[in-house]
DNA sequence: TTGAAAGCGTTACCAT
DNA sequence: ATGGTAACGCTTTCAA
């Protein structure tokens, strides 16, 4: 196959029979060109089926119209990346769909050993997916000059340049329904891993409990094997002299194991013990009972931190962190008692 | 702060004392820089901080280190896109650590409804993931001079640019395994959704079962939604005077379905019936029992479409389709008779 | 072994 | 309302 060379700006600009900057005005919307004219250009590039080249525009303007994602690291991770939640996969898509709308691209980054390779993309911009506490990808690229958003908050932080759930509001809520439905001891399963989101949930967790002159009740696992710490933390509670008759579960993968171990125990889940879970997924709707979980929303959060990213771009000097309220996904496991 | 404009290549220049040619020569290895030369100006790269950008090395070279990832669209999608299984995720994930490795960056795109939208991306070429038969965006992308590779086939292509696993020798490890633990009337639970994947599997299971003179036991269920057909189907299989002593639940979604819905119908896994998966997944190791699945190997997968499409986008003429063999994971829902 | 200079395709500035 | 042209940062060709 005989393929010629891609058309250029120049062979629309001879077919239309205009100058190359009157066909650049038109495809970047100025006003400055005839309706006429205009409507030539747009036949040409029709015609000879031309498309801008993004390098030549990016190299023109200095931007590369490329962010990238990092994500966090986990331990079920492929090589050196992690992709595995339901939550993650959303993420992902959701930021690529929001990129693609303003007009940009999103790139998938590693959370690589050497964090000079970060700074090596050449991209305008990064989003950090939970960043650990004083997260080293972000001091690197903070170094660098390149500008980053996170996904939930490095708690080091305080520049303000991060889109985070409203994880005191959500855990109220998931406390209020509980109660609710008739929860008198009520236990969280929470982690200790450095991340604003656990740490922020026990606190408020506390304090509702503290409000109510409750006695909290809380076990912390092991977020790299969520299954089996989570199965040993249930079978502890349960056989405690008062044990809970509800459990948040709040750890990627806790929730399932938690609803084995009890179920395992001859604990009926909603009956003998009611269960939230902190993520919502695919899997706890097809568990049975399915189980009521936190929608955290993950469309709305990669189209905040996307906007925030291209503010930062532009230059913008204020922002508060972008807060995304959650959402509260009433299943069976806490709906057995109406 | 006052951020000064990005180092270029002059500047490493003039700080090295030599031309940017030499520069140049250097980072991109050519073997004609004095030794001592090279050194100074490793040196000087680090010191300046440059570097290169990517989107003026694609406007000289004409090429612009971007491969896009386009993913099938499924039902549970997010917006337009989708990302959703375990395996999906994976083969995301090892696209773009495989991208980065073979130093490209990896674009996720959209499955769009214009699919002109698709040429525009200005990538050096696309993986398309599970294209339906005669699929839209690769006729369009072929139209368009654009390298493509898919993986898994389209029906009607012959050109050999894909990658794919193989299918009818997985599926006779499927069975095979089954038989050989004591299965003696194994139903499929497939799809006649337009994918090579699940014809292929038809034809492999129908052919096994002629070999052995068994009587085939096929249903095939929406793979938009695969809980409710799944266990519908199983339901409908359970009742027959003879129902089947073990299931192999192709389509993402439906094996944890078919166990709720055989668990539901009195039958105990894999007592009563065994159960195989046709994608694995951690939602099969977390299910109780876990259950046996294939793993089609992601990440193998990943890094042959892009070796593949490298090599297409080199100027390639030749290449067989790549095969990728699946491994069997067997688990406790084919174990119990051991 | 090294350097100067010509592009790559696009946009912005300054003329007309 | 339109066109000429000089950048943008890099690689490659050609000359020294």
């Amino acid at each position: 196959m005989n393929r010629r060379r891609a058309p250029t700006i120049r062979d629309v600009a001879s077919f239309a029979g205009v100058s190359v900057t009157t066909v650049s005005d038109v495809v970047n919307g100025k006003g400055r060109v005839d309706p006429d004219t205009r409507k030539r250009v747009i036949a040409a590039v029709d015609e000879v089926g031309w498309r801008p080249r993004r390098s030549a525009r990016a190299l023109r303007s200095g931007q590369s119209g490329v962010f990238a994602l990092c994500l966090p690291q986990r331990d079920h991770s492929v090589g050196d990346w992690l992709l595995n939640a339901d939550y993650d996969m959303a993420l992902v898509a959701a930021c690529a769909a929001a990129a693609v709308d303003s007009d940009r691209q999103l790139l998938l980054a590693p959370r690589p050993k050497d964090v000079t390779d970060l700074v090596r993309l050449d991209v305008d911009g990064v989003i950090i997916a939970d960043p650990q506490e004083g997260d080293l990808a972000l001091t690197v690229l903070n170094g660098a000059g390149i500008p980053v958003v996170t996904i939930e908050r490095d708690l080091r932080r305080t520049d303000g340049w991060w889109v985070e759930t409203d994880t005191v509001g959500s855990t109220y809520m998931v406390l209020d329904h509980l109660a609710a439905q008739g929860a008198e001891r009520i236990a969280l399963i929470g982690s200790d891993a450095p991340w604003a989101w656990f740490s922020e949930t026990i606190e408020a967790y506390t304090t509702w409990c503290e409000e109510r002159e409750w006695r909290p009740q809380i076990r912390l696992i092991d977020v790299n094997k969520p299954t089996t710490s989570a199965a040993a933390a249930v079978r502890r509670l349960l056989r405690l002299r008062r044990p809970p008759d509800a459990i948040f579960a709040q750890p990627q993968g806790a929730p399932l194991s938690v609803l084995a171990a009890a179920t395992a125990a001859g604990r009926r889940v909603p009956d003998d013990l009611m269960l939230v879970a902190g993520i919502d997924g695919q899997t706890l709707q097809l568990a049975h009972p399915p189980i009521t979980a936190l929608d955290l929303r993950p469309v709305e959060i990669a189209r905040a931190a996307i906007d925030l990213l291209a503010r930062r771009v532009a230059g913008a000097d204020t922002a508060g962190p972008e807060v995304v309220e959650a959402k509260l996904v009433t299943r069976q496991s806490t709906l057995g008692h109406v």
